[in-house]
DNA sequence: AGGTTGACGTATT
DNA sequence: CAATACGCCAACC
């Protein structure tokens, strides 16, 4: 894979990057920041390929239903809530508490 | 070269 | 309001 062709996933980086400290994000969110709102799963497939960058923290990135639905492609099947939750952010069932609260959007904030 | 899958989201029934 | 269908576009088989 070379991320370096595709600037689509250096701009999915950029913006993961961006995220604060105890906030999350949603795929769709990203997606439409980027101009590409249409295809959210891309952000998703670019998250499988940052799984390699140490700098993106694909843990603040979840569905638009604050859904930890990637979390099985973390190593163990709950690092992800872990990390989430060391972060302060409640996690039931595989779902965000108030994700509305510690929802970060892009196109609001970087606007 | 063609068909299927997928860390999603929106529309329709 | 819940469940299902479909569209997106790239990667994988």
């Amino acid at each position: 894979m070379n991320p370096e062709n595709t600037n689509f996933f250096q701009k999915v980086y950029v913006v993961v990057r961006e995220i604060p400290y105890g906030r999350v994000t949603s795929y769709g969110a990203i997606a439409k920041y980027l101009g590409m709102a249409r295809s959210a799963r891309m952000v998703g497939w670019a998250m499988n390929s940052a799984h390699n960058m140490e700098d993106v923290p694909a843990h603040r990135v979840v569905n638009r239903k604050g859904l930890l639905t990637g979390k099985h492609h973390f190593d163990g099947t709950n690092l992800m809530q872990q990390l989430l939750e060391n972060e302060g952010i409640i996690i039931v069932d595989n779902q965000i508490v108030e994700f509305e609260k510690f929802f970060w959007d892009p196109w609001k904030e970087l606007q």
